[in-house]
RNA sequence: GGCCCUAUCGUCUAGUGGUUAGGACACCAGGUUUUCAUCCUGGCAACCGGGGUUCGACUCCCCGUAGGGUCACCA
């Protein structure tokens, strides 16, 4: 016991979310980011960000920013990372340029890597050349590299007369030619890779830019990262990254991995791709972003209308759930109940109803008040000043049958507003000869009515009813049409007490000339 | 195509050799609500196929099939 409690204290959980500037972060991003922070916060280990913007070519304007404020915006907090320091600082990559070349440079000097000096043109000639062969591996490997311009093929003279002429060079891992290669995934267990199914990845770029699998390696080692949780994508490079801890002489210290599965669309095949969402009229990104190059825009969850807890509730559960019956739960919870293992290994399909059913929970469950100022600012848009007790008031009554803030408006419009139209096959059904004559009579009490308050008007409309003969319904339901215009809202007396005699009078007058003329 | 991963209701999933295969979303029906929504009750609906192993497989193994990922001087 003492053992394992040690062994679990001597290595500090460290983990890191290392996107690349290159565009919004998708949602599939987002959780890997969440998973992550959940695992980091559930062990009291570090979360660290990185930026891995070694392709500057790929570099968006906007898009680091962008990562920070979708974080921010989920709750997802960092103890390391560009904007927080720490003490493995610099956090960016393109700033920790200079580290990559020493140990691209240690691996040609222990033999695991060479220097490769052959043109895009010779490296398409080289591929079509296998393929027409039908050649089992028609990459740069352990085969083809000896027919290649490298260091293992040129003499040393020739290719120091290269490096000093300043010739465009990569540097290229030496991948070992029949080895089995053994690792362990959390999620997915035992993986064996044959080497010789692998390429000799370049590691370092002709730009003097490290590719990914060099400053990953580099960096997830001198950060002392524990456990590098992913996505799917990267499992066929793992055994790659495995090699390289080797090759550098920290197979002891390497990292555990965490392979998560993809986010899938909705329907059909694939994973999800922002033109789904544009399709299928739902969000794929956090937030909304605007392509510096185009202005095309991509909508967020936020802007949405999805509240962050929703948000992080939703993706939370998309690969992963606590087997327990339990579906809502908060950040905390989740951190207090985060397990890899129980991460599902296979593909989850994004569902934009489950999700919307998400937000309506969070948004029942919240405070009038809390909601206040998000519907306030919706009135304002559409010129309407209220009260805060009265619109809260409103909120109450109409939040329940609301997915989103901005559903409010089309559940509450009648109470600021007379009803635009009338429903006419509500008409049709509900309008019988003698309505309009029970309305008049039902008007012309009203008139008397002072107390205008639902107990009120509850108790007065019973009487009229008796006095009258009829039944609730045939009274009740044309006011309904009369007030608002269609068979929705909330009770018939609660909206004439909100909206007050005057107002109630007008609309049933309006609404009997409406069916005079009609 | 090579390599790797995956496979339970339409969707998200529980399930770790013996269960009437459970829950949630969606859908349908009934009830409550004078309406709509909420809510309550009920219903529909699944172990990809074939071989093994076993007294017994959704569960373990193999082979298919299907889906996904990946094969750049991108991450």
């Amino acid at each position: 016991m003492r053992f394992i409690l040690n062994t679990m204290l001597s290595k500090e959980i460290r983990v890191r979310f290392a996107p690349s500037p290159t565009g919004p972060l998708h949602i599939g991003g987002v959780r890997t980011a969440l998973y992550n922070y959940l695992f980091a916060r559930k062990y009291g280990g570090k979360m660290i960000l990185r930026i891995e913007d070694t392709d500057q070519n790929r570099f968006v304007k906007g898009a680091e920013e962008y990562i920070f404020e979708s974080l921010s915006w989920c709750g997802i907090q960092f103890d390391e990372g560009v904007n927080e320091g720490g003490p493995f600082a610099p956090y960016r990559q393109s700033d920790r340029k200079s580290i990559y070349h020493r140990y691209a440079m240690q691996l040609i000097e222990s033999g695991n890597s060479y220097y490769a000096f052959d043109t895009p043109d010779e490296l398409d000639a080289m591929r079509k050349k296998l393929e027409s062969e039908k050649a089992l591996n028609t990459s740069y490997s352990s085969v083809s590299r000896l027919t290649m311009r490298n260091s293992l093929t040129l003499s040393k003279q020739e290719v120091d007369a290269k490096l000093n002429s300043g010739a465009n060079y990569v540097i290229r891992f030496k991948t070992p030619e029949n080895e089995d290669i053994q690792f362990t995934d959390i999620i997915r267990g035992e993986i064996t890779v044959r080497s010789s199914a692998l390429d000799d990845k370049v590691l370092f770029k002709s730009d003097g830019m490290p590719t990914y699998h060099l400053a990953n390696v580099v960096d997830d080692y001198f950060m002392k990262i524990s456990h590098v949780i992913r996505g799917e994508e990267w499992l066929p490079s793992l055994a790659l990254h495995v090699l390289l801890y080797r090759a550098f002489g920290w197979g002891d210290e390497m990292p555990k991995f965490a392979h998560l599965p993809l986010i899938l669309k909705p329907d059909g095949k694939g994973k999800l791709s922002k033109r789904d969402g544009d399709r299928l009229g739902f969000p794929v990104f956090p937030i909304e972003w605007i392509s510096p190059e185009n202005s095309e825009v991509s909508s967020g969850f936020r802007e949405s209308g999805y509240f962050p807890e929703a948000f992080v509730n939703i993706l939370a559960f998309l690969g992963w759930n606590p087997g327990t019956e339990q579906e809502m739960f908060s950040m905390d919870g989740l951190i207090a109940s985060f397990s890899l293992e129980r991460v599902g290994k296979s593909g989850a399909r994004f569902d934009p109803d489950k999700a919307k059913w998400y937000n309506h929970q969070y948004l029942i469950q919240k405070d009038d008040s809390d909601l206040l100022e998000d519907f306030r600012s919706i009135l304002s848009g559409k010129g309407i000043q209220e009260t805060d007790d009265r619109i809260a008031k409103i909120i109450g009554l109409v939040k329940e049958r609301s997915n989103f803030v901005k559903d409010f408006w089309e559940q509450s419009y009648f109470f600021f507003e007379r009803p635009g139209s009338y429903d006419s096959q509500m008409i049709k059904k509900i309008w019988k000869e003698n309505t309009s004559e029970i309305m008049n009579s039902f008007e012309k009490r009203l008139r008397n009515q002072d107390d205008f308050d639902v107990v009120h008007l509850d108790a007065m409309i019973k009487e009229f009813t008796e006095e009258q003969q009829i039944v609730m319904g045939q009274v009740m339901t044309p006011m309904r049409l009369a007030l608002v215009g269609a068979a929705m809202g909330p009770g018939v007396t609660t909206i004439m007490e909100l909206i007050g005699k005057d107002e109630v009078l007008k609309r049933i007058n309006r609404m009997l000339e409406f069916i005079k003329t009609n």
